[in-house]
DNA sequence: CTGCATCCTGTAGGATACTG
DNA sequence: CAGTATCCTACAGGATGCAG
């Protein structure tokens, strides 16, 4: 008979899954990959580039964002340091988020990308073309 | 009677949604986050980065990948130009992968963000223990 | 004003099986 | 070897309503 110890192809890949999961987590480059790659982190950032705003100049600032989706993303960004919250017990209450200096710091390196994108983003549509235009 | 032409909040966002797509889906910058922020973009560029590769070879180095998602990752950077596809017509078929000239280039840009990442990622995790020893 | 809790849906993507 | 086709599920994220 054949050794059941041989594992099938599904299960030697759901290893490497869990090991791989397991990597990436730890791993620095993917978790901020991860972090910047949200719809909407680059633009509560690059919207704050620009200076202080509070809850609901944010969310008029990035239209189509739903309140869940904002306050999830501010959180997120807040507890990685990369925005700064701001609570004046007012009534009502006010808000006002800001980046960090590691906040800056990110927006630079958002910049580096914007920078890469403009500059090879025709490039990418004429490639984007061509292979339209055979047949595959 | 109030004016049934007021639009809700959510029918506002809805239509802010629909022209903020329009927007993003034009915005060199947003094209390119998305790309490069999918999950095995990155894993298969770097892994390109050190020469061409087979198909098999790719799936084998980039543990936990499934056929089909390897594929579709494929598909997508080399529509877009980011790696080259060489079919060699023996038996059986052997088929390579490269990056091009802009591949090569995008592959230096997830090196930049790759040093912010390694840069930052300490200051990251201090944000985070501070914040989740903090109460919210 | 600034959120949080709940519900609900679309879809990304994994498992599995099959083909040239 | 290098995929393709099908099914199925988990989770992101929007709508809505309520609270401090």
């Amino acid at each position: 008979m054949t050794r059941m110890a041989t594992m099938t192809a599904a299960q030697r890949r759901d290893q490497a899954r869990r090991e791989y999961d397991a990597f990436i987590r730890s791993c620095p480059t993917n978790q901020l990959l991860d972090r910047i790659s949200d719809k909407w982190v680059s633009l509560v950032v690059s919207a704050l580039a620009a200076g202080s705003m509070r809850y609901s100049d944010l969310g008029r600032k990035i239209a189509g964002v739903s309140p869940k989706m904002l306050t999830q993303t501010l959180r997120a960004l807040e507890r990685d340091g990369i925005v700064a919250r701001t609570v004046t017990p007012s009534v009502p209450v006010r808000v006002d988020y800001e980046l960090t200096p590691l906040g800056t710091s990110l927006s630079c390196l958002l910049s580096a990308v914007k920078d890469w994108a403009e500059l090879h983003i025709e490039q990418v549509n004429e490639a984007r073309e061509q292979y339209d235009a055979e047949e595959h």
